[in-house]
Parts: structure tokens; C-alpha cells; sequence
DNA sequence: CTTTGTTTGTGAACTACTTCACACTTTACG
DNA sequence: CGTAAAGTGTGAAGTAGTTCACAAACAAAG
């Protein structure tokens, strides 16, 4: 990756948008670029928690998983977003495994490194602060389907959520344009894989969305949505 | 309530202990103290939020409601803590209900004269921080506990959590001081009322505890540890 | 092109929980 | 002190979801 490309990502992150060439330039210099592989692991919870990461390119997956092996998928962090703030601001471990998805590009800040550069520059703290009150309120959003919703709403919300975030319009509907297993389906919603194929196949034959090759076109995303949102 | 009273619980406050004397007082002004009664709403879900507060006396307990009704409660705020600074942060409107348990005494900052006063102390800034990664760890705890916990797991783990934050050893074991409702602790696990009955019940046959006018001691904390957290 | 691994499909059995219904007990309070 | 309200106890019935087990389809790799 080139230096002006990540420079062009710095730009576009919230997190940096307010801050002159100047400070973009010394930001720069604080922090490294690192590559992973498709599945590698960038860090596991637990992990002493010294940097915090911002995705150049790829993708990330932030998930914790039980004593029985079940996976529940947090969130996919898209480039752009950042992810690890948490332990590198409160100095904590990892509360939470963070695995690439494809090839990925991070650039990564140390703690000791950007504490001070934070320090000084009330408009990064204050930006980080806008940052962490959205994850709060979409980890908010997540206990809240968990303790509500049943299986079926909360599969519909999260392709109703998908198809929006990464959808495309085609003739006949939104299409999902990502490839996604019923395995990381039901990863995203704690449900197992089992009860998202019966569900899938229940829409399917009601034709609320079709699936080919892995990737789900939502053909009556109003009715899926009332799904998700009842009144 | 004594403004003397009111320095001490914001020294007390971590958000506040890095100020010295004048910007205390600064910040004194800028607030004021507002009551509330036992079940008395502070705010509604959905509410415009500009404002947050410091809990100087009672606590204040933050859930949401389903449609169907249900209860889920996020936390209890004690005194010396605050919440609310979600909205007041990121202007957007409240995500969950306040309510008062007791009578009520909280010191309330408004947005507008709070933002101005945090944009010149850095060091607040990284105090409101350090408190927004405490709340995402515990909210990214209860997502855990959900996906992950069964009932009985999730009521020993409430049960053993309460007892190291308001229990006091007796010669039996360790007394929680607080009256708790079936119900209450139900809305706290996301589980039903007749459910938290049936498990009480069990462990006190098992003499795991005993409950006596609503006062739960915890005679075998340790097992109740070991239910709560499974090798 | 075959083999090997991954994903999907599907039904049967099981289980943990909810809901319902109602009696009983304790607490609040006029 | 007596009556309403709130909380508790408990069993029966219902249900949403998991787990298991295996077959079929598909994709990847040699």
C-alpha cells in the first residue's frame, strides 16, 4: 500500500476527519501499517491490549466465543472504522477476539504512542468519545434483540440490516453482496445454524427472498422488516 | 442537600477527581441539584437527551421495556456514578429509560454548558472515556451472559455479583443488602418471575442459600461461583 | 476428474424455558 | 386492624429452540 493511500484513509476516518495536514503528517509517523491473511487472528481476548487499529483495507471480524465452542460475531468492521480503542484507551485486556475476513490492511497506533497525541488535541478525544457512544449503543441494540426478539425477528433484522449496509438493487429486489454461510448467520444472531436453514427455507418458499450461491436477495424487504420490527 | 455535600460526592466522582478546587467550583455552578421520589421517571427512551447525571443520593435503575412488556434492566446506578452522558455526548435521543429507586438526589449537567467546559479539560475528556469503556465492557459482558449463560448460570452470576458489590459476611455466609423481587432479579437475567422462583427454591433445598423477608444470604458462594462460571 | 472438505437440507428426539392458572403469604397503608 | 396490593409458591401444559444424525450438494484442491 501506498503512503497517499493511506493518507486517503486517514482523511476518510471520522476519527481524523478535524485534523489539519500537519497533524495528519505526525499522526502518520506514529503508527505502522500490518497485513493479515483471510482468518488470520490480529489479537485474541485476553491479550494485553497496547493498540488500537484502523482498517485500511479488508475486513474484521470481532467475536467471542464460549466454553463449548459457540461463536457469537459482535460486528464486521469495515474499512474506514476502527477497532481495539477499548483496551487501548482503559489499558484492559481484549474483551474480544478479532479475526480478518479476506486480505487485510490495518494501521495500527500504539498506546504509548497516541495516548500523548490524544492528550493534546481535545478534538481526537472528543471524536473517540462519538466513536465509543455508538458502539455503546449498538451493543445496547444487540443485548436488547437478544432479550427480546425471537429467532425469526432477529434474523429477519439482520438481513434487513445487511441488505441497507450492503445492498444492492436489482429488478426483483435488494441483493446481500456478501457471501454469507447459515453458519455466520446464525454466529450474528446466537441462534444455531440448524434453526437459520429452517428459517431461510420458510421464507423461501413463502418467496420473501431467494438465495443463490450464498448471497440472499431480499424480494419483500417490508415484509421482512415488519418481521424484524413488530408493532 | 448542603452544597458542602454536593463538593464531596463530585470530589468522590472519578470523572471529577483530577479537577482541583476552582474548576470544581466552575463546574459546581454549572449544574444544579434535582430531586426525585421512589418509581419517579427521570427519562423516557426515545427522550431528547441533553443532559446527564450525577447520582448524589439513592440509585437510579436504566432499562428498557419490549413491546409485550417486558423489562430487561441494564444496570442500577449507585451513588458517585453517573449516566446519561450516552445522549448528552452524541445528541441523540435517550436509548433507555431512568428511574428513581428511593428518594433521589442528582447533580445535572446540561450539554450546552457542559460540552464548552470538557472541550477546554483535556483531562475529563479521558476521564468520560475511561467510564464510556468501563459501560461497554459490562453492556459486551451482558451480551455474553445472554448468548451464551443459562438461567441458572445467569442467576448465580447476578447473585454472586451482588453479593461482592453489597454483600456483608456473616457468620453463615454472605448476605446481599438489598430486598430483591423474584421479579426484580428475573428483569436483570432477562428470565420470567416463576423462573428465578424455581431456581431459588432448588438451591435453597440444596442449602446453596436462604432467603429470608426478601434478603437472600449466599451460604455456599462458592458453588454458586462455580455455577456461574462453568470450567 | 476425482477426492476431500465444507456447506446445506431435513426430520426426530429432547430440553429449557415460558405461559397460565390459582392458592398462599407478606407488606403497605387508610 | 383490616383490606387491598404486591409478592411468592407450584404444578400442568405448551413451545421455541437445540442437538443429533445423516444425506445431499457444492466448492476447492490435487
Amino acid at each position: 500500500m501506498l503512503l497517499n493511500d493511506k493518507r486517503a484513509a486517514l482523511v476518510e476516518h471520522i476519527l481524523f476527519s478535524h485534523l489539519d495536514t500537519v497533524e495528519r503528517e505526525q499522526l502518520l509517523a506514529l503508527g505502522s501499517v500490518r497485513r493479515f491473511d483471510d482468518g488470520q487472528m490480529i489479537f485474541q481476548r485476553g491479550d494485553a491490549g497496547n493498540s488500537m487499529m484502523l482498517v485500511l483495507r479488508g475486513e474484521i471480524k470481532i467475536s467471542i466465543v464460549s466454553d463449548e465452542g459457540k461463536e457469537l460475531i459482535f460486528s464486521i468492521v469495515a474499512p474506514g472504522e476502527c477497532f481495539g480503542e477499548i483496551a487501548l484507551l482503559d489499558g484492559q485486556p481484549r474483551s474480544a477476539d478479532a479475526t480478518a475476513i479476506g486480505k487485510c490492511a490495518l494501521f495500527t497506533l500504539l498506546r504509548q504512542d497516541f495516548i500523548p497525541f490524544l492528550e493534546r488535541r481535545p478534538q481526537v478525544a472528543t471524536a473517540l468519545l462519538a466513536v465509543l457512544c455508538g458502539r455503546l449503543r449498538t451493543t445496547s441494540d444487540l443485548v436488547e434483540r437478544l432479550a427480546f426478539q425471537n429467532t425469526p425477528a432477529r434474523l429477519a433484522r439482520l438481513l434487513v440490516t445487511l441488505a441497507a449496509n450492503h445492498g444492492t438493487t436489482t429488478p426483483t429486489g435488494i441483493r446481500i453482496a456478501h457471501k454469507l454461510s447459515q453458519q455466520d448467520l446464525g454466529n450474528r444472531i446466537a441462534t444455531s445454524r440448524e434453526s437459520v436453514n429452517k428459517q431461510l427455507r420458510l421464507w423461501r418458499a413463502q418467496g420473501l427472498l431467494t438465495v443463490e450461491q450464498g448471497y440472499i436477495t431480499l424480494l419483500q424487504p417490508d415484509t421482512l422488516n415488519r418481521i424484524a420490527h413488530p408493532v
